[in-house]
Order: C-alpha cells, then structure tokens, then sequence
RNA sequence: GGCCAGGUGGCAGAGUGGUCAUGCAGCGGCCUGCAAAGCCGUGUACGCCGGUUCGAUUCCGACCCUGGCCUCCA
C-alpha cells in the first residue's frame, strides 16, 4: 500500500496522512459565499479537494469519508446585493447557491455528502459564542461578541504571526468596541432592514469566521482530520476558525491537517472581483469543454499559483485532443474503465495529490495504447487510460463526439458533411484530385479536418483560430 | 515594512546531488495522390553571485525579481 502524503500548512512539512478513525475519515472545505456568480478561481480548490475526497474514499471506502463544503449565506455582500436589488437575502442567494452547485457539478466536482448552509446554523453559532464568553475567550460589547485574541496565547501559530506583528500591521482603525485591535467578530447587530436573528446580545448576524467553525462541528465532529481551503484564507480566516474551535471545544485540537489551495491567476494577478480580471465560470461553460477547464485546472500541483490564459487554454485542448485522438483510434475495442489504477498514476496521486506527474503518467498510459499491437495489449492498454482519466474526471466523452462537439464555436451539419465527403470519395476513386482537394478546401472553410484512414474517411471539428480571444473579455 | 511561497527549455509544468519528466508548439524524416492522423528523430532548460561537494538546477548563504497574506476574497 502507497502511504498517502499530503502536505499539512500547520507544520510545513508533507506528512504521511492518517485519520484519527478510519471508519470516519472527517473533512471540510470552505465553500462560496454566493452574492454572486463565482469566477474559474473560485473552483480550484473544489476542483482538486474534491479530487482528495475521491482518493481518501478510494483508500478507506466510500462510506467511511464525510465530506462537507458550505455555503455562506448571510454575509454583508449578499445583504448589499439584496438592498441593491430590493429582494430579501434568500432570493440572492438561492439563485447563486444553484448556479454554484450546478457549475460545480459540470465541471465534474462531486457532490459533497453535506452541504451546510450557514443560516441553519445561526442557534450553533449563538451556542459557540455563549461558550466562548462563558470560558472568557469571548466578551459581548455593544451589541457584538468579540474573540479576545490575548486569551489564546497560540492565535497566530497556524498562519505563523505574532500577535504584536498583527497589532503593528493593523491598517484599519480599531473599533470603539474592540478591547484589542487583533480581536475579531463573532456576532453583529443588525439594523432593521438588515437580516438578523434575536439572541442574547441583541438582534444581529454572525460574523464570518465563526460560521465554517460551527458548521464544521455540527456536522463532523469537534476534531476534524482535514481542513482545506484557499491560502487567501490562512489568515485571518482559518487561524480565527482554529481559535474558536480550540477554545470552545476546551482545547481539543480544530483540524489535523490543513489543506491550503494556491491561487489561480489571471495576468499574473490573482483572479478576484476587486481587480476585475475574473473569468466568471457559467460564461467559461459556455464556451468550452468542461473537461478543458477541468484539465487546465489539473496542470498544476495545488499548491503552485496557476496562470490562466487563453494561450494555456488552447495548449490544454490540443492535449486533451490527442488523449481523445488516441480513444478513437481504438473505438472498436471494447473496454470499460479498469476496476484498479495503474500504481504510478497512484504513487503520484498520493504524493500531495500531485496531478501535473499524474497527467504525464496519463500521456504515458496513452502512448501504450496507441503502441498495442494485439487485441489484448489494446484492451488492457485502453482500460488502464481510462480507469486513470477518469478517476481525474477526464476521457468520460465518446470519444467521436469529442470530435464533433455540439455547441461549439464551430457549427456544421453532419448531413451535409457527409455528403461532401461522398462527392470526395467519387472524385478521388476517379483519381480527379482536383475536385477532392476543392472539397476538402470547402470543408475545412468550415471548421471540419478529414482525415483519410484504412477505414474510409473521417472527420472532426477544428479548434484552431477559436476560443483564442474570447475568454479575455 | 512583516510573514509565506516561487523563479526550470518557444509556452505550460513536474522532478532530482551524477543517463529520460511530461504535454503543447517548432523543425527533419516515414506514411499519403497531396494532406490530416499516426510513427521515428530532434533542442548546451534550470534567476544572479559565492560556498559545501569528486560532482549542484537540486544542499547552504547573500542578492535580484515575481506572487500571496497582513482588509472582504477559493
């Protein structure tokens, strides 16, 4: 058995990873906040986490993994986008909440087995802020609850600052309330048009932080083995969740590992809504393969930045192009995905989930099929490519249809293709190659490259000269 | 300014103390009526300067540069 390794943000070093009990093997991802749509970055981390969850579940079973990745639903974007909107809160955030789950899903994420929503949640998150006053990690103050950062002398360690960095560091004025500048909201008040929920301090909201610890809890326990997110979220996010956790489980240690996702870049800038280099994914979906993006998003390690461009892009489609190419030269060998992963793809795979040595193993895997000579090898060959695609949620299409993608860019009419080609055909048996060639000229005017094989003719649609500028808008 | 990641061939992107990443693109050849696809072949790559070492892209130190966090952010 390959040790799974994952690198673990809390103690900087890749370690083999081992659950505290393997019949329950615990982890949470910080989901969206859905006051809009979400961009092709906000998708990375559920991308490849989701990708662990599918390793986890292949080592201690499906039903032994419980996975969960939240959605935030009250938050002061979604309140200002609902006031801008007049409509109440739910109306924003159903309408998101849908559209994120249903991108998720077609970019072949998998649906977690929970789901929270943070307003279901709003009496666990009252209960967590009552224990933390009542163990003195927490004090009410004008309508608020606030962390007090000083009674948790390891704040700091997860993201590794000091508290005195952090008061230095503040940028912003302190609050009135605030007994401390590091300290950190666990409940607001809420004015009358904004949504609120009664409770001991006060009609108010929660506050952000306090949210992902109280679902995490609720759902999975007060020790969790992993923790992932976006490396935006290490501070102060995540190092809020820990001292929350910590101090209102009576020092029982939040998460074992911490799983922090690098940022996806556009421009060399990270992708975010505030510099406004965002590729929104629902337009991404409509534009191209969602195996494309998938793939692109697979190129590199998790933890390295990753560029977008459309250049990238392009390069990804030719390559997934040549893995279909090579499907279809063995269309007649009829092999399902094997039931077992080729051991290199799951040494790599296991080794901090690295996907670039995965996909080289993937391209490996590829070159002994087309390679096979005999119907065994090929049959052996095709299985072993599939079982490793597909288990990174690529190589589902039929492959011919890959080929002729409806929806795309290019549009023909197969009826009409045909019949050209059957012209063509006539043409050359008549060894008038003139007219042939005229034929094949028109056709790839059209977007539709044939190609003469020892099995007749076939086609397929172009990529070049598309999708090359339309995804920078 | 503080903390944390990085700088690899035309592009993307792994990895390693001493023969090979891989993919895309390019170039040459085979095949083909010609193409396409496929096949074969093809490139003095590891930011800069020192150090350790028989040997460093890989380890150590300095420097330069880039990105992330320090405020909401996957």
């Amino acid at each position: 058995m390959i040790p799974l390794n994952l690198y673990n943000s809390l103690t900087h070093r890749v370690e083999e990873f081992v659950p505290l009990d393997p019949a329950r093997v615990t982890m949470y991802l910080c989901g969206a906040t859905v006051y809009n749509y979400v961009h092709i970055g906000n998708a990375r981390g559920p991308v490849v986490f989701a990708l662990l969850v599918r390793l986890l579940k292949r080592i201690y079973g499906a039903e032994h993994v419980v996975f969960a990745r939240n959605i935030t639903d009250v938050d002061d974007k979604i309140n200002a986008a609902a006031l801008e909107a007049g409509v109440p809160i739910a109306t924003i955030t159903q309408r998101y909440a849908a559209a994120y789950s249903d991108n998720l899903r077609q970019l072949g994420v998998d649906t977690p087995e929970i789901e929270p929503y943070a307003t279901d949640h709003i009496r666990h998150i009252i209960a967590m802020c009552e224990r933390l006053i009542a163990s003195g990690n927490a004090y009410a103050a004008q309508g608020h609850v606030l962390f007090d950062v000083a009674s948790y002398p390891e704040y700091g360690h997860l993201s590794r600052r000091s508290t005195q960095d952090m008061i230095d560091g503040a940028r912003i004025e302190v609050a009135p309330y605030k007994a401390n500048a590091a300290d950190f909201v666990l409940w607001k008040p809420s004015t009358p048009e904004l949504p609120g929920w009664e409770s001991p301090w006060g009609r108010g909201r929660p506050g952000w932080h306090i949210e992902c610890s109280a679902m995490s809890a609720a759902h999975l326990g007060e020790t969790i083995d992993i923790h992932a997110g976006g490396n935006d979220l290490l501070f102060p996010h995540h190092e809020n969740e820990v001292a929350q956790s910590t101090c209102a489980h009576g020092g029982k240690i939040f998460a074992r590992w911490w799983l922090h996702n690098g940022m996806l870049t556009f421009g060399g800038k990270k992708m975010s809504k505030s510099l406004g280099n965002t590729l929104v994914l629902h337009e991404l979906l409509r534009m191209h393969d969602p195996e494309v993006l998938r793939y692109m998003l697979l190129k590199a390690h998790y933890r390295q930045p990753l560029d977008w461009s459309p250049s990238a892009l392009e390069q990804t489609q030719n390559t997934l192009d040549g893995l279909y190419g090579t499907l279809r030269d063995l269309a007649e060998i009829d092999a399902p995905a094997a039931a077992e992963l080729p051991e290199d793809f799951v040494r790599a795979m296991h080794d901090d989930l690295n996907t670039p040595e995965a996909l080289s193993v993937l391209a490996r895997l590829a070159d002994n099929a087309r390679k096979a000579t005999d119907g065994r090898q090929k049959h052996a060959a095709k299985s072993a490519l599939l079982a490793a695609g597909q288990f990174l949620g690529l190589l589902e299409r039929d492959a011919e249809s890959w080929f002729k993608r409806a929806g795309s860019a290019v549009q023909v009419d197969p009826k009409w293709v045909e019949r050209l080609l059957d012209e063509r055909a006539e043409a050359r048996k008549r060894r008038d190659f003139a007219s042939a060639d005229r034929i094949r000229d028109e056709l790839a005017e059209s977007g539709v490259v044939i190609e003469d094989g020892p099995q007749g003719v076939r086609w397929k649609l172009t990529h070049t000269g598309r999708n090359r500028n339309e995804c920078a808008a």
